[in-house]
RNA sequence: GGUCCCAUCGUCUAGUGGCCUAGGACACUGGCCUCUCACGCCGGAGACAGGGGUUCGAGUCCCCUUGGGACUACCA
């Protein structure tokens, strides 16, 4: 057996997408499945398209997602050379020419074929001119004439294309710059590429690739088409369906691992198992267990996954990932010892580090703004009382802790003789301004003595003041 | 229009001729737990697109219809 290689081929034209993510993912899981290799290659022959913004972002994304590649990024453009030698091959074997056909005429021709009922394909114009290399000429491939090419795709089967339908490809372009059914065919030869995994919107094109591979007189690699994503209106997932950028899900608050076992279930699957470790996708992963149909984008799977992973994950492994969101709201004075309380207390009650660091407000206001309606409700003057004796019996306390906290409730719950579910949304409200908080002992314990004291007090001048 | 692909609950999926009275997950929903909200636990509703074959037997194989998608550039 060969060494598996594979590769993730992006264009530099914008940011990773979630289609292209998942198509990285299982070009990823597939090579460390094998023990084999992962290439980065940028597409960026469409030099008008291409931006370096657009490869940081890339770049980024991958990083994030934890997709390290083996060998790459290697840049398309950087490689024109090795283009070029490869259609010296093509054109001195005759299976290539030159053209002089301009994108007007062509445009031209194609309405008029179309009008007439015709395929609207390459006509085949400049086939046997015998022109030479010359300005405003690009060379195309001489597609067959007859006979059947077959793609053996490793999800979909056997499929079988009528050379007849394909027309004469463009593989260089007028300004020398080879396109990109030529260009990722030299590309994955000279890269040793043994699995082509990409998503299923190639697999018209493959029949030309395969063609030019034989032309070649090289070895076919296998090819594995993945269905495509689409939006909630079963159309291709595109900005009209909302976020569909990678790192609009980080910004947003997803965790890396969410992202990752959203995207792999998505069109794979190993049983009735949903949640995966990265060790148990790599273990796991077989291009046999992809689906062969599209699936939809469901962004309310991916939330219960990333509550799922903001649970699971330790409080302390969260500092530093939600340190950006609380400090986009100026709440960073906090020691990482005291936000790793505080987290624990939302791990079970969110879903994203956005909910999370507007929840965390509680702990970072100075003054709580009592809600009005929920201050009207609970700070009764029934609860003058049990204020006042709660406040003295924190204020003597020597350990603030949640456990002493419990039985000083307890004590004077028993002598007032009133259970605890009256006084606790009472609490509540003077401690959170609310009515829905985590639980009132653990949050004492994270906000400290003094600041419970405080807020008690608050909430004891709105009870006297109404 | 042409070429190609696809078709199990609303969504992601298990299922490879009998184990299916079709399983799991998200969402929805009833209940339990409970200091609120969550979490968690228990339960419910919910699908084999339609029609023909093949077979003792079809969600599973074949054909047709229907529906959906992709491609159809000097984009990738």
């Amino acid at each position: 057996m060969e060494p598996v290689i594979t590769r993730f081929p992006p264009s530099p034209t914008g940011s990773l997408h979630i289609g292209g993510a998942r198509t990285a993912l299982f070009n990823w899981l597939f090579a460390r499945h094998h023990g084999g290799r992962f290439i980065l290659r940028i597409e960026d022959t469409d030099v008008a398209r291409s931006t370096e913004a657009s490869i940081k972002a890339i770049l980024d994304a991958m990083e994030w997602l934890e997709l390290d590649w083996d060998e790459g990024p290697y840049y398309q453009t950087a490689r024109l050379d090795i283009y070029r030698e490869y259609l010296r091959k093509l054109l001195d074997s005759g299976h290539a020419y030159f053209c002089d056909c301009t994108p007007e005429e062509l445009e031209k021709r194609r309405k008029e074929a179309m009008a007439a009922g015709r395929k609207p394909k390459y006509d085949g114009r400049c086939r046997d001119r015998g022109l030479g290399r010359g300005p405003h000429r690009v060379v195309r491939f001489r597609v067959p004439d007859s006979g059947t090419t077959v793609l053996n795709d490793l999800i979909k089967g056997p499929i079988f294309f009528e050379n007849a339908e394909l027309d004469d490809l463009v593989i260089e372009r007028s300004d020398g710059i080879p396109t990109y059914n030529f260009a990722v065919v030299v590309d994955d030869v000279t890269m040793n590429i043994s699995h082509v995994i990409r998503g299923d919107d190639h697999v018209n094109n493959t029949p030309r690739q395969i063609l030019i591979y034989q032309a070649l007189g090289i070895r076919l690699p296998f090819f594995a088409h993945v269905p495509m994503i689409l939006g909630e209106d079963r159309t291709r997932l595109s900005k009209r369906h909302g976020a569909t950028s990678v790192m609009a899900y980080k910004e947003m608050g997803y965790l890396p691992e969410a992202l990752i076992n959203y995207l792999v279930r998505l069109g794979w699957s190993h049983g009735d198992q949903e949640i995966f470790s990265r060790s148990e996708l790599v273990e796991y992963f077989r291009l046999e267990d992809v689906g062969k149909s599209p699936g939809v984008f469901n962004p309310e799977k991916l939330l219960w996954l990333n509550a799922h992973y903001i649970k699971e994950r330790s409080a302390e492994s969260l500092v530093p990932v939600l340190r950006p969101f609380l400090d986009q709201r100026g709440c960073s004075a906090k020691s990482d010892g005291y936000l790793a309380e505080a987290i624990r207390t939302f791990q079970p009650r969110v879903h994203t580090l956005v909910e999370m660091a507007d929840a965390m407000r509680v702990y970072f206001v100075e003054k709580v703004e009592l809600d009005p309606a929920a201050a009207g409700k609970f700070l009764t003057e029934a609860m003058e009382e049990p204020f006042e004796r709660l406040i003295s019996a924190i204020e003597q306390m020597e350990d603030f802790r949640q456990e002493s906290l419990e039985s000083v409730f307890q004590q004077i719950l028993n002598d007032m003789g009133l259970k605890f579910g009256k006084i606790a949304q009472p609490v509540r409200v003077a401690l959170t301004g609310g009515t829905v908080s985590p639980g009132l002992f653990e949050m004492m314990g994270v906000m400290g003595k003094e600041a419970v004291l405080d807020r008690l007090k608050r909430g004891l001048e709105y009870i006297r003041s109404r």
